[in-house]
DNA sequence: ATTTTTACATAGATTCTTGATGTATTAAGA
DNA sequence: TCTTAATACATCAAGAATCTATGTAAAAAT
């Protein structure tokens, strides 16, 4: 049991919340934040992190802009207005999940039903 | 996005954790202790629940009496040796991505790497 | 008498993540 | 200058975990 076997599920909530306040990130920006805000304890692979963007994208939730960094394209993506909302519910939902976990593995003693 | 999305990976480490707890459960109980504890908002399908009990057994971390309750048999399991210190492990590491996770989608306008 | 709850189980489909592999540019270091 | 590391995208096969659906059957409740 690690980190990245927790993660499923969250990620794509994590990169719309990401998105909420960055407005403007590409791919590797988004697996490169993730790493630091969890010093180094969620380390999110090209495999999961490519195919998550797509997702997003094909569900109408993220809009991209490619851009050229001399001869490299970039990806950048941003909320839709479908993505926005989503992303608040999405947010609100996990919030909820990891409060309703912390209790549960936290609670000693919980009394016979 | 639902919490039986977001459940992936934390299923085993809250069988554990209740067993840590109650040290002799069937897998029902189990099952409706979940839907308890989590006010309905986690229910666990018998799909998932009987498979990750039988692997936990077979990984060693779970042994199992069966005991008849009339004509109706009841498969109680509680925590090896083994699985009490694979318990021990798994709820620090859940505890610890839960706070990584809680961290990560409270904290506003995270700054650019 | 019938329905609901209790109690186990499994098979197939689905979803998500990983590891491996691929391509290619740019930056850094020896 | 040459080599390595970092940047930046992508996909495929494999594995793990969950769900839905289905099955069986006893006990309790209506």
């Amino acid at each position: 049991m690690n980190h990245s076997e927790l993660i499923k599920g969250t990620l794509s909530t994590l990169i719309l919340r990401l998105l909420e306040e960055r407005k403007r990130m590409y791919g590797y920006e988004i697996a490169q934040c993730i790493k630091e805000m969890s010093d180094g304890k969620i380390l999110v692979k090209e495999g999961s992190l490519y195919p998550a963007l797509h997702k997003l994208e094909a569900d109408g939730l993220l809009s991209v802009e490619e851009e050229f960094i001399g001869k490299r394209v970039r990806r950048y993506y941003r909320l839709t207005e479908k993505g926005q909302s989503q992303s608040a519910l999405a947010i609100r939902e996990l919030r909820s999940f990891l409060a309703t976990m912390e209790n549960m593995i936290t609670q000693t003693n919980p009394l016979p039903i």
